[in-house]
RNA sequence: GGGCGCUUAGCUCAGUUGGUUAGAGCGCAGCCUUCACACGGCUGAGGUCGGAGGUUCGAGUCCUCUAGCGCCCA
């Protein structure tokens, strides 16, 4: 036994983070069956952002599932994914580097970048960015495994993957492929939300509405078929689509507008003759109660223009801009050509935002507007991570099958197991409000491609409706490069040749992979039949209807079950004043200054003090207390190991072994007896808290037991537990109190990692996060339990059953402590006299306590008189001299 | 507008299925230089449980209404 004089919290991370990483402590037992497997699903955090102290709290949650789970004998598969895969990497590496991809550039094989970035970004081709991508998310993901590794992740390193890596892209294109020849994916020309900064189509997902100050102009259409009346005024928040417009709809039971039904209208300044028309998505009570439906103002504009078949007449590029468009070519006849032509030409180039002011004017001109605009805010649909309102542009995309699931998808989520339990709620309404298939197509360089290309005819159109994908063993495939087999190379692009997919998939087509590709899918057949589904999915809620909701989607098409049996939903973390951290509000903030501050078991106990689901203060008051804590582990310890060790009995290391036998001699003390039952009560309660993935309930119970271990039982035995050799009532305090310690720093484990491996290294061999949780049954119970008469012992050893010993004991330490605080005496003042007054059987607990409670709080031998009575009542003399 | 959650001591939070005088930690106050620990210990003060009504022998806990805060979605 080795124990520092000094024993300090201080660079136990480095000390122990070397020996867990060269000894293998969490190293995945790849040959378990499946039934020992307990596999998470960890979520792979993008390692273009920052990580944050939320980050730090979420994946505390997990690590204590993870450790806890180890020590119950599970072989934990708990593998750390970065996803670097997607725009935050692109759009970080152009900031970094100041550059840009154009994908019409040829490969610069000796390109640096600038050692600074420039006031213009610097355009180079798709390689040479995708190796800037790489180049930058290796760094980070070196300062975020650092971060990890220090925070004391149990992670088995080994099996780290990537979004972009070879494993993840061959996953990635291989359910693709699958799909496809399934038919759940399909790619079609469609109305597709769209983001004008970033050049991409989003999904129904990373939608978000934001208000945003609007007005609605009030505009005047001629009617072409009818004198009476002879126009029809229509609001729009959007007139800069004017001419875009396609029909006019009503609400069919509208009576001001049923007359004009099946007439048609003129647009104003364009000409344009379309059709009014009854569609029940027109609300009456929105502006004049009639809409000009426009290709695409918004997501109802496609309602529309799908269900009444209408034409469509593009008018906003996938820049942002108006562009050309062809007049009086068909689909663009004007009845007065001359006039859409000149207004048309006044407006083309200009965004969408200049567009409109200009049009307002043109319109006010022409006496087509009227009244004045009028103010309104009204939400706007925006990318979740976009600058600018999305537009709705035409495009080819490729589009998973989603709305056709949703009652399988509803099943699924039911039989997920969710913590806490309201969070389904979240899954349930994403599901029931899906709106449309799931786009999985973005216009970007970083990220995986889609597996195909098309054959070109030798008039040169692309034949989008026969796509030439490989063969599975041929993945991953970048079609940019790669030719589709048995296809010249240098057919790309030719009349007669091929094109590749230019797209690669959204971010989430990846992710919600993760368990296949960290179980080994269709690359270790034999693991993943053991590992999948897994356990369990960590996740905070904001995802529930992107990466929670796609895994499941994945799986249910590739294997027909959910990828997992449970979710453990963590909360945010809010700063100290209730607000969201955020990056956008300046009080996001790193782990690691905490880390530093405070050290790793701090962080953890803050951390593991929230619980799943509900929001969390940063709170370093918490992580203070987490300090005391793992420094009080430290020098208890000490104290018990002194005692424990110094009598230099054979039972210096007594505790029951994993076998149930117990080392070492009897507890034969009823207080003794009682600290232990009281122990087990605590295992009990806190293991079936982790179980429940209510960890800090665990961690509250533990803690609480603990600082009455150190406050009271160590008081009371700390004189006996001396005892020469031989002394039994000596050895049943040092039995007591290694295994008492035990089984607590087992208990700490999982929450202070490092402390407790600290400790356990004075006394014991191998790491505490491998031994087994604490067995109430097999460990305390036998102890506790009613006893025969021992073998070697004279008298049978009494057995005290549920009796409080140490409550009544405590509490007549405490009121003896009171009287030396009232009196602003020492602790060590002697007490002459303390009487206890009460009912026989409390007293004969105090009996049993006698001569613990007389060392413990300094009573003078024979000061103690017990009487029986009532009322009870305690009280202390304490000795005048000194 | 819809859904979900929260509201208990100055602060951060526990309060299981309704059951005696509502708990903890931090902070605060006072005391103790104790031989595991001053990065400590002991003791104490502090709450009409957001509001209103109801069910009940009994409500922080269940029901209804309501206010405020937060998140998600439209």
């Amino acid at each position: 036994m080795r124990i520092p004089d000094k024993p300090t919290v201080d660079g136990l991370e480095t000390k122990w983070g070397e020996v867990w990483e060269a000894t293998g402590t969490y190293r995945f037992d790849g040959d378990a069956p499946s039934g020992r497997v307990f596999a998470i699903d960890t979520p792979p955090p993008t390692v273009s952002g920052a990580l944050h102290i939320g980050h730090a709290m979420s994946y505390t949650h997990t690590d204590v599932t993870a450790r806890f789970q180890r020590m119950r004998g599970k072989a934990v598969l708990y593998p750390m994914g970065w996803d670097d895969n997607g725009l935050p990497t692109e759009r970080r590496v152009q900031n970094y580097f100041g550059v840009r991809c154009d994908p019409d550039l040829p490969y610069d094989p000796g390109f640096e970048p600038p050692p600074q970035p420039g006031k213009e970004l610097l355009a180079i081709s798709r390689p040479n960015f995708v190796e800037l991508c790489h180049r930058l998310t290796a760094e980070d993901e070196r300062a975020f495994e650092h971060l990890w590794r220090t925070l004391g992740l149990s992670v088995d390193w080994s099996r780290t993957y990537t979004t972009i890596g070879d494993v993840a892209r061959r996953a990635s294109q291989r359910a693709f492929l699958r799909m496809l020849e399934r038919g759940e994916v399909y790619h079609h020309e469609a109305p597709t939300l769209w983001d004008v900064d970033f050049g991409t189509a989003v999904s129904q997902a990373e939608l978000e509405d934001r208000e945003r100050p609007g007005a609605y102009h009030r505009i005047r259409f001629r009617l072409v078929d009818l004198d009476s009346p002879s126009s029809v005024e229509i609001e729009t928040t959007r007139p800069e689509l004017l001419p875009a417009c396609v029909a006019l709809v009503a609400h069919p039971d509208d009576a001001r507008y049923r007359p004009l039904f099946g007439h048609t209208a003129s647009t104003p300044l364009f000409g344009v003759h379309v059709p009014v028309l009854a569609h029940p998505l027109a609300d009456p009570e929105k502006g004049t109660g009639i809409a000009m439906v426009c290709t695409f103002g918004d997501t109802t504009d496609i309602a529309w223009w799908r269900e009444l078949e209408l034409p469509t007449r593009t008018v906003i590029g996938r820049d942002g801009r108006l562009e050309p468009v062809p007049w009086g070519a068909p689909g663009w006849e004007s009845d007065d050509l001359d006039r859409a032509l000149s207004a048309y030409g006044e407006l083309v180039g200009r965004t969408v935002r200049q567009a409109q002011e200009h049009i307002v004017e043109l319109l006010a001109r022409s006496g087509d507007l009227v009244g004045e605009p009028r103010p309104i805010t009204h939400p706007v649909k925006f990318y979740e991570k976009g600058e600018h309102p999305l537009e709705i542009v035409s495009s080819r995309q490729w589009f998973v099958r989603t709305l056709r699931l949703r009652e399988r998808l509803l099943r699924r989520g039911d039989e997920l197991r969710w913590h806490p339990p309201f969070m389904a709620h979240r899954y349930r309404a994403w599901v029931e409000g899906l709106n449309s298939d799931w786009n999985i197509s973005r216009q970007r360089f970083f990220g995986v491609p889609f597996p195909v290309w098309y054959a070109v005819d030798d008039d040169g159109t692309v034949r989008y409706d026969a796509p030439l994908v490989p063969s599975e063993g041929c993945l991953p495939v970048d079609p940019s490069t790669d030719a589709p087999d048995g296809w010249d190379p240098d057919r790309r692009g030719q009349p007669g040749g091929f094109v590749g997919d230019p797209d690669v998939m959204d971010t989430w087509a990846t992710s919600s992979l993760t368990p296949m590709i960290a179980g080994g899918w269709e690359e270790d057949p034999d693991l993943f039949a053991r590992v999948f589904p897994f356990d369990l999915r960590p996740q905070a809620h904001e995802i529930i209807r992107t990466w929670l909701f796609s895994s499941v989607v994945r799986s249910e098409l590739e294997l027909g079950v959910l990828p997992w049996t449970d979710a453990a939903i963590s909360g945010f973390v809010v700063d100290p004043d209730r607000k969201k951290m955020s990056k956008s509000k300046g009080n996001a903030t790193t782990p690691l200054p905490y880390l530093e501050r405070h050290g790793a078991d701090a962080v953890r106990y803050w951390a593991a003090s929230g619980k799943l689901g509900t929001d969390t203060a940063l709170d370093e008051g918490q992580m203070k207390v987490g300090r005391r804590l793992a420094i009080k582990i430290l020098n208890a310890s000490k104290f018990v190991l002194g005692r424990v060790g110094d009598a230099g009995d054979a039972d210096g290391t007594a505790h029951a072994g994993k076998d149930g036998q117990l080392l070492g001699p009897r507890v034969t003390e009823p207080i003794d007896r009682d600290l232990l039952r009281r122990l087990g009560g605590v295992v009990q309660e806190a293991t079936s808290a982790l179980t429940g993935y209510d960890h800090s309930r665990a961690l509250e119970t533990t803690e609480s037991f603990f600082w009455s271990f150190c406050d009271d039982y160590l008081e009371l035995v700390k004189l006996r537990s001396y005892g020469e050799p031989g002394d039994a009532a000596a050895a049943s305090a040092r039995t007591t109190l290694s295994l008492a310690l035990s089984v607590q720093l087992r208990l700490f484990a999982p929450f202070l990692p490092y402390v407790t491996e600290e400790v356990w290294s004075w006394w014991q061999t191998g790491s505490v996060h491998l031994e087994p949780w604490p067995d109430v049954s097999v460990e305390l119970a036998p102890l506790v339990r009613s006893a025969k008469r021992e073998p070697g012992h004279d008298e049978a050893v009494i057995d005290w059953g549920e009796a409080p010993v140490l409550d009544d004991v405590s509490a007549v330490l405490a009121a003896v402590r009171k009287e030396k605080t009232t009196q602003k005496r020492s602790m060590r003042a002697r007490v002459a006299s303390l009487t206890v007054v009460d009912r026989a059987e409390r007293l004969e607990r105090l009996r049993s306590a006698r001569s613990d409670l007389l060392d413990a709080g300094g009573v003078e031998p024979g000061g103690l008189v017990l009487e029986e009575g009532e009322p009870s009542s305690i009280s202390v003399v304490l000795d005048s001299s000194a």
